[in-house]
This record gives C-alpha cells, sequence and structure tokens, in this order.
DNA sequence: TAACTGAATGTAATGTTATTACATCAATTG
DNA sequence: CAATTGATGTAATAACATTACATTCAGTTA
C-alpha cells in the first residue's frame, strides 16, 4: 500500500465517480466536470487511466463505464492492490457491488493453468437485478 | 437443444465468424461481407443479436468483438443453452479459448445468492498470454 | 387468390465511446 | 540555464452502436 498525490484532473474524475450511485460513463464525467474547466474527452481519459493504474478506480467492460473502488473504507488515495474483482451489476437500479472471493480466484487460477495460460487481467461481471429491485 | 434455420445474412456473419482465427469486431465482419451484399453496421448488429440469442455467437465485452461458440463440435446449429462461459483471450496472437467449469459457476452462485442478487448474464474474460505466446 | 401479418432486410442518419496528433506548461535535474 | 519528464489543452478523427423509417418476403387467413 502506497499513498498518491493525486493531479486536480484525477481528483476532480474521482470525486465525480465517488460521488455517483451508479457507473459513469466518461462522457459523463466530462458533462460533471465542464463547469471545473474540463473541454475534451482526452482530459478524462487521461485522469482514469491514472486512476486505474492507482487502483482507484475500475471499468466495468460490459457497460463502458467506471466506478470508484469500493474497497478504500478511508477516502485516502491509497493503492491497494486487488486480487480479482468481481462485480455485482443492477440493471434496474445501476447500483454495482464490488466483491472479492478467494474461492473464486484459485478456481480461476486452476483453470487457466491448466491451460498453460498467463492471465494479465481478469473481468467478471455478473449482470442482473439487487435486491432492492427483484 | 433445437436446431435453428438461420437467415441468409446469419449465415454470413456466423461463417466469418466460424473461420477467423481471432474475435472480429461488427465493422471487421462488415468490411468481410461487402462482397456478399452487405452494406450497413445494422446488417451485422442484426444478425449479430440473433445468433447470440440462438447461442452460436458470444460477445467479447471487453474486446467489442465476437466469436463463433466453440461448443458446438458439429456444424448443424444447435442452440445449446450454456452455463456460464468463461474465455482466456491472448492478447499476443488473438486466439480466444472457451470454457465452462462447474465448480466456478457453483461458487458464483453461491456469492450472489448471498447478495440476493439475480443473475441475468456473466462475464468472465481473462486478458493474457497464452501457451504458444508466453 | 387477395389481404393480412410478422419477421427480416435495406438505407441513411445519428449517437456514443475512444484514440491520435501536436502544441504548451510546470517541475526537476544536471 | 538547457534538458528532461510528466501533466495538460485542443482539435480532429476513428471505432463502436443505435434510431428511424421504408421495403420486401414468407406464411396465414378470409
Ligand atoms: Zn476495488
Ligand atoms: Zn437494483
Ligand atoms: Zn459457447
Ligand atoms: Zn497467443
Amino acid at each position: 500500500m502506497s499513498a498518491h498525490t493525486l493531479t486536480k484532473n484525477q481528483s476532480l474524475v474521482l470525486d465525480a465517480l465517488t460521488h455517483a450511485e451508479a457507473p459513469l460513463s466518461a462522457y459523463t464525467i466530462l458533462d460533471k466536470l465542464r463547469d471545473h474547466g474540463f473541454r475534451a474527452p482526452l482530459q478524462v481519459y487521461r485522469a482514469l487511466e491514472k486512476l486505474q493504474e492507482f487502483g482507484l478506480v475500475h471499468r466495468l467492460e460490459s457497460l463502458n463505464a467506471f466506478v470508484a473502488c469500493a474497497c478504500r473504507e478511508d477516502h485516502d488515495h491509497t493503492h491497494h492492490h486487488h486480487g480479482v474483482t468481481a462485480f455485482a451489476i443492477c440493471e434496474d437500479c445501476g447500483q454495482v457491488t464490488e466483491f472479492h472471493d478467494a474461492g473464486m480466484e484459485e478456481r480461476l487460477a486452476v483453470l487457466v493453468k491448466n491451460q498453460h495460460f498467463k492471465t494479465e487481467k481478469t473481468t467478471i461481471e455478473i449482470r442482473g437485478h439487487c435486491q432492492n429491485c427483484i
């Protein structure tokens, strides 16, 4: 774990995601930050790229959208190294739950090992309906 | 399991995917099928939509691309109901391996059940390097 | 057969997401 | 100071996907 000093743009993007109730697309973030001087998509994409590197933001591949990492209980900008992260995404209310499970991780590790595959990044996204929306 | 009669466009798209060595984007498919009369993206997207319904094609969310289902050993157009499907995607050669694992499926089922979540669709994509490219 | 129906198709236009290219600025360092 | 590095600003373009509307086709029914 190591703390990061975020740039102004990175902070703004992270704040937008942290305060959002659902995943945000890059262009939605751009619109939210126009008042703070954002003018072009690249300002958002560049910040998102760094925030993902730092482990502070996740990209949801099945939505083309981004969420703040949920495993920072504190709000310092601490980089923590995730293992495999899975997301349950409610298609009704947009709520996203991030979770981690050692058993699943182990199972996946065995599977790819059997195929002599070297994993760089694993995406697990479960689309459906959350408790409140069933 | 039930056989489907594919339309001409659906057959053409499925053939393109079946003969490809790597996932194809919708626009790549469009280009491959221009000689067969394809002119617009929608022709591809409509065929892909049906083929996915039939379980003959999968969408790879992390690539915005599509692959023919690998679990049809025969080439009749038989709809088979998958459980959860996972993909190992080589970032070097593009090769995609489709696999299924009851253990992992069960593990996921338990996890979402604990959250009282109702699953509609599960995406598992592992990006990395295949045996040949390590 | 003629009319109706629903599925599939053709085409154009548009919307959404992401990247490339290039110029500028600020902090660091030798 | 000159050189380097990382961050930023801006414009243009590329890549991916959908909406809207007209037409065609096959099967069904009056
Ligand atoms: Zn996280
Ligand atoms: Zn919900
Ligand atoms: Zn399959
Ligand atoms: Zn490979």
